[in-house]
DNA sequence: ATATGGCATCTAACCGCTTACATCCGGGCG
DNA sequence: CGCCCGGATGTAAGCGGTTAGATGCCATAT
């Protein structure tokens, strides 16, 4: 292995001074650049990372903490708003890391049970920051890591109190949506497909469409069932809806993903009924085959690659700047409305959601209609 | 922060000891221990990751050089092989990686140009080993990161000589699935949809479909677009090939991924062609929407997973013991019979393809029909 | 000629941990 | 009773960089 040692000693220098040059900075001869420069290419001199970071006292790579609902076995029944979701956080991160030399250590969390405690403990010795998605990891870790290093939660529940949070506006896209379905096509009976009590968004969703059926008079909640965010578990939900309704179908099925909105449409399918005609059904996310389904799904998109953008730029912020007070910052999301709800086929429209709130978080109910408080 | 000193000074022992206790490792008289684990927990104490990797002249760390075809503009028309790809791959790595308590930094180079060098060798400082994906990253350039620390390509050409490499066999998949359109359904008149030319995935695909069409007397390529391993290609490409087939549609369309194989889809059942009664269509990958699609896509999966896990434990092994010579490992696909090729509807044929060949990369012309080596 | 100041460069301490080697200690044995 | 031995623990030298402060040099000011 070629140091810094041996650059200096072939260029008849002082490690300071191969320091310099290889950090561009600060006043050294150019004659004397040049030679050391020279012998950094002649040796193919890489500096090594851990010295440096040893060094400096910091260490420039920060930590993304991602779920892992799938389960190995079913590599294709993917349970992907997970997957898709964390490889775009992921991409939003990597890019933002990229403009700053920063790097990204990765590691998923299984699903099941307590989160890997020694683990993430271990992570936090390796990172200056970490980057923890979704609900996975209890408050009580979250707060207990956010001793030792800066974190943001990403996507996590607004309600969090101990770390910065990044998250799209799942309330304000559930409300646009659902507001949608009632205002525009005068929908009232709204059948529920839930998602996994653990998923915060799911949560978030939930709360906004009881909001709003309770708040609309004659409409009402004709029955939900609970869903894994998988499309499998959405056709299941699809058959349980059309066994228990009968003969009379709600006008619309609001599903927590758009995989389980898939699911209900196939089963639909199957069994006959037709979409948007005989009933509506709505996912969110946005994810990839939401819009080659037939009929094209009416669904939120959320702002993935943003978020994890943003999260990035607060998680660095704060490792500049620690101590300053947690914040929660909440991404518009986007009303993408296909056919699936009713809009005439063929069309598309797109309409901005502006984040309800944000700043540090309130936890107020959600008050509707007030003006959005733009963040950033 | 707190430091090993610290722990060491509060239980009254050397850091020799501190460091023996924290390792659980040799003897320690368990009087001993106890303290220590007391202070340590008391004091919150977490090694120094960086501190440790110097000392031990090994980080632990491996990295994961991806490819974003993906422009961020168009998150969602996502160019997506790539996407659910390393997605995938990356959580093969991972799970493997967590066995062993390594950790794994990750970065994506951009498709477009040159690949940013002096990005790899910082990173080639960070890190034990590589794991590289796909052709961006010339062999050139490959060959001379391997003289500093081990590499494995994943996914990438199985002519790279310089590093092992670890892939799926592109070319037996493809072989069978040509195969299975000429000699099970009579397939004889055939249009390629191709990927992008840096794609060597692409090309073992399209190596295979030419030598089988050259190989079958009265088969013929009727046509042939390249795409970009999108959807919005591949519709191009449908729109194309109507184009100029005019009246006289091919047997079968063979696309180089799902994704374009989905967008010819698109372009056929608008111009009110139907699938597969006109002609068949045949995508690669099978990645989530193939099977939700209607018609359902016949396709070959890749194992995705499998390819990350392999790769990893190559990539261990070498960073155990360097100097081994570099080998070629391929994995075994598997021919997924939808009915887009022309099977009866609702059903599904999954066919293990075993790979041709395996070993150190011998780079003769693949023998179809050769008895399989079976990998590791 | 001498003092002065600023730039280029060097010296060496330090970052936090690991570990080879040294040391200490108590008991069994001759 | 002194020696030897082995297990428990301590000492201190690195690991490969960064950087504060020291040093040397030379041109300019006095």
């Amino acid at each position: 292995m070629v140091t810094l040692y041996d650059v200096a000693r072939l260029a008849g220098v002082s490690t300071a001074t191969v320091s310099r040059v290889i950090h561009g900075q600060d006043r050294v001869r150019d004659s004397t650049r040049a030679r050391v420069q020279q012998v950094i290419e002649k040796l193919g001199y890489v500096p090594d990372g851990a010295a440096q970071s040893l060094s400096r006292r910091r260490k420039n790579v920060i930590g993304l903490v991602g779920v892992e609902r799938q389960s190995p076995k079913e590599q294709n029944d993917i349970e992907s708003v997970t997957l898709l979701f964390y490889d775009q956080v992921l991409r939003g991160v990597e890019a933002r890391l990229r403009e700053n030399d920063w790097s990204l250590l990765i590691t998923y969390l299984r699903e099941a049970g307590d989160p890997d405690v020694p683990r993430l403990l271990r992570l936090s010795g390796q990172v200056d920051g970490l980057l923890i998605g979704e609900g996975i990891v209890p408050s009580r870790v979250i707060a207990s890591l956010s001793k030792r290093l800066p974190v943001v939660v990403v996507a996590g529940s607004p309600g969090e109190r101990a770390a910065d949070v990044v998250a799209a506006d799942n309330r304000a896209g559930s409300a646009a949506l659902v507001t949608h379905l009632i205002a525009d096509h005068g929908k009232r009976r709204l059948y529920h497909v839930d998602g996994p009590p653990s998923a915060p968004d799911a949560m978030e969703r939930r709360t906004a469409l009881s909001e709003l059926v309770a708040a609309t008079p004659g409409c009402q909640l004709v029955g939900s069932s609970q869903g894994r965010f998988t499309v499998r578990s959405g056709e299941e939900a699809g058959v349980a809806l059309l066994a228990t309704c009968g003969a009379v179908l709600p006008d619309a099925v609001v599903c927590a993903n758009d995989e389980m909105a898939i699911g209900v449409l196939r089963a639909f399918a199957r069994a006959g009924v037709r979409v948007p005609e005989h009933v509506a059904v709505v996912g969110f996310d946005d994810m990839f085959p939401a819009s080659l389904y037939d009929p094209p799904l009416t669904t939120v998109q959320q702002p993935m690659r943003l978020l994890g953008e943003r999260a990035c730029i607060r998680l660095l912020d704060r490792i500049a700047d620690p101590g300053l007070p947690p914040e929660v910052e909440l991404l518009p999301t986007e009303l993408v409305l296909r056919s699936s709800c009713g809009c005439p086929p063929g069309t598309l429209t797109r309409r901005q959601v502006p984040p309800l709130r944000t700043g540090r978080a309130p936890l107020a109910p959600a008050r509707s209609g007030q003006p959005a408080a733009v963040a950033d």
